[in-house]
Parts: structure tokens; C-alpha cells; sequence
DNA sequence: CTTTAAACCTGGTCGC
DNA sequence: TGCGACCAGGTTTAAA
């Protein structure tokens, strides 16, 4: 369940132990994630890692020859650990850095290791994402001008990562609850001010999330290995049948786009 | 072009 | 205790 907030977690958390250092061995156990992990990622060894960095839910790690994008799918999860640590059964790869391996653990296998050796954001996988949601570039005016003429219901609209990128849809359930806006809303009916409050909704959810230190991952562990467990304190997500935390009414759950919708039928309006 | 749904995968939970 | 059914999550791909 990694959304925007927790990649952006763990590319701060690792970033300290991997910037600089070089790449003395690369693993694989287990060759087949989403795609299959290429070759190529063999000639990471002797390279230096430049810099790590995200773009929607990808990490982007410059080394030097090329890029290495991560994606933690639904289930996966970066941490440092001992190259002598334990290793699970989900622990599909890791990269060595001298006294330290970075180990990619995803139960699941929806994420994904590719390499390029193009600017990463030519990648066809990136070469297509929307705004960054916490970028200037994103807010009220744009969403407004975006969202014109456009029939989708908001929800399915903000998680569209051709339009903005890094809103799951636990935070897309969140963002609407909090701009009081009813996730069927077409999107290009909304006013100006309710793209206002809605971009702001947006931010403050995934700025909230991100000092928590990623939130959405239910076994989500830091990636120094440490418990960095934490439960947003959820407002509409997963609270079905519970009373709204502003007005008592009973939170609803219905299925738009095949995923779970929560919201407050009360505080949230067309 | 847009919209919708299936697919990928595993582990946890629910009802029987 | 076992077993089938179903759900969660993000994204691409195929189909309508």
C-alpha cells in the first residue's frame, strides 16, 4: 500500500546510507517481479550511486551509467540491513554497499526493478505522469483549469496519474472528506473554490502523512529496520459503518472504478 | 478518443 | 482445523 507519502519516506530514509557510496554486489532471488528484473542491473557493480529521488511512486536512483527505478507496488518495502541479516521469503533483491545491503522485500511481487540508460523521466512508464500534487504547480487555479469539460467523477479524476500524480485511494478518500466534496462529483462541475479547498485538502493530507513517516503501509517498517509503523487517524478510509468524526453520520463505503469509496454523506456534497 | 474491467500476486479474514 | 470465497493495494493492458 505504499502511496506518494510513504516512497517519499523511504527515499529520505535511505537516501543517507546509499548517496556516494559504490555498488560492491547486486542480488537477485527473485527474478520476476510486475516485469522481470533486466540483466543490465549486474553492471551496477563498481558503479557510484549519485542520487536518489521520486517521481510519483518511483524511485529513481542515479548510478552513474544509467537509472534504476524502483516501484513498491502494493506490498513492497526498501530497508538497510547487515549483509549478514536474515533474509525472508519476499526478500527478492538486494543491492550491496560495502558493510550495508539494501534489501527490496514485496510479499506481493507488484512492484517492480527496471534500468534505463536514458533520462528516467523519458521512461515510457514516466514519460506520461501528472503534476506532482505538492509541487506550486498544482493548486487550486490548475486543478480548476484542469478538471473543465472533464465528466469523470473527482475521485477517479484525482487518482488518474495522468492528471496528478501519488493520490491513492486511501488519501484520495481522505483529501475529498476533508474539502467536503462527494467523490461522485463530476469533476468539471466543481467551482473554483471547491478546487481551491480540494488542492489544499490534497497537500495537507499528503504533507500530514509524509511527517508521520508514511502511514498507509499496514506492516509498513522504516528502512532503517525500525518500527516506523504508523496509523493515520483515518477520517473516512476504512470507516464503514462508523460515525463521522465531524457530524455522527454513518460513513459510507461504495466501489467507483472497482475500488473501495468512503465518505460522509453528510459533510460531503455534489 | 474515452471508459471500464481484467490481470498481476499473496496473505489475511470471513463463513461454513 | 480446513477450505473456498473474497478483499486489499497500484498500475498496465486489453476490451468495449
Amino acid at each position: 500500500m505504499p502511496e506518494l507519502p510513504e516512497v517519499e519516506t523511504t527515499c529520505r530514509g535511505i537516501s543517507p546510507h546509499l548517496i556516494g557510496q559504490t555498488i560492491t554486489a547486486v542480488r537477485i532471488f527473485h527474478p520476476r517481479l510486475r516485469w522481470p528484473i533486466p540483466d543490465e542491473v549486474h553492471t551496477l557493480v563498481g558503479r557510484t550511486i549519485r542520487s536518489i529521488t521520486r517521481r510519483a511512486k518511483y524511485l529513481l536512483m542515479d548510478c552513474e551509467t544509467g537509472h534504476l527505478i524502483v516501484h513498491l507496488g502494493m506490498s513492497g518495502s526498501l530497508r538497510i540491513v547487515a549483509p549478514d541479516a536474515p533474509r525472508g521469503k519476499h526478500d527478492h533483491v538486494e543491492i550491496q554497499v560495502g558493510a550495508q545491503v539494501l534489501r527490496l522485500r514485496d510479499p506481493r511481487r507488484f512492484g517492480a526493478v527496471l534500468w534505463t540508460e536514458q533520462p528516467p523521466h523519458t521512461h515510457p512508464l514516466l514519460a506520461h505522469l501528472g503534476v506532482e500534487p505538492l509541487d506550486a504547480a498544482f493548486d487550486g487555479a490548475s486543478l480548476y483549469a484542469q478538471t473543465r469539460k472533464v465528466n469523470t467523477p473527482i475521485k477517479l479524476f484525482v487518482m488518474d496519474a495522468k492528471r496528478v500524480v501519488g493520490v491513492g485511494n486511501i488519501y484520495a478518500s481522505e483529501s475529498l472528506f476533508l474539502a467536503g466534496i462527494d467523490p461522485r462529483t463530476r469533476a468539471g462541475k466543481l467551482s473554483a473554490a471547491r478546487c481551491e479547498r480540494l488542492a489544499k485538502a490534497i497537500k495537507s493530507v499528503l504533507r500530514a502523512a509524509i511527517s508521520a513517516g508514511g502511514s498507509s503501509l499496514r506492516d509498513f517498517v522504516g528502512s532503517d529496520g525500525a518500527s516506523g509503523y504508523f496509523q493515520l487517524n483515518y477520517r473516512a478510509y476504512d470507516r464503514a459503518g462508523a460515525p463521522c468524526r465531524t457530524c455522527g453520520q454513518l460513513i459510507r463505503r461504495i466501489v467507483m472504478g472497482q475500488r473501495s469509496t468512503f465518505f460522509c454523506s453528510k459533510c460531503q456534497t455534489r
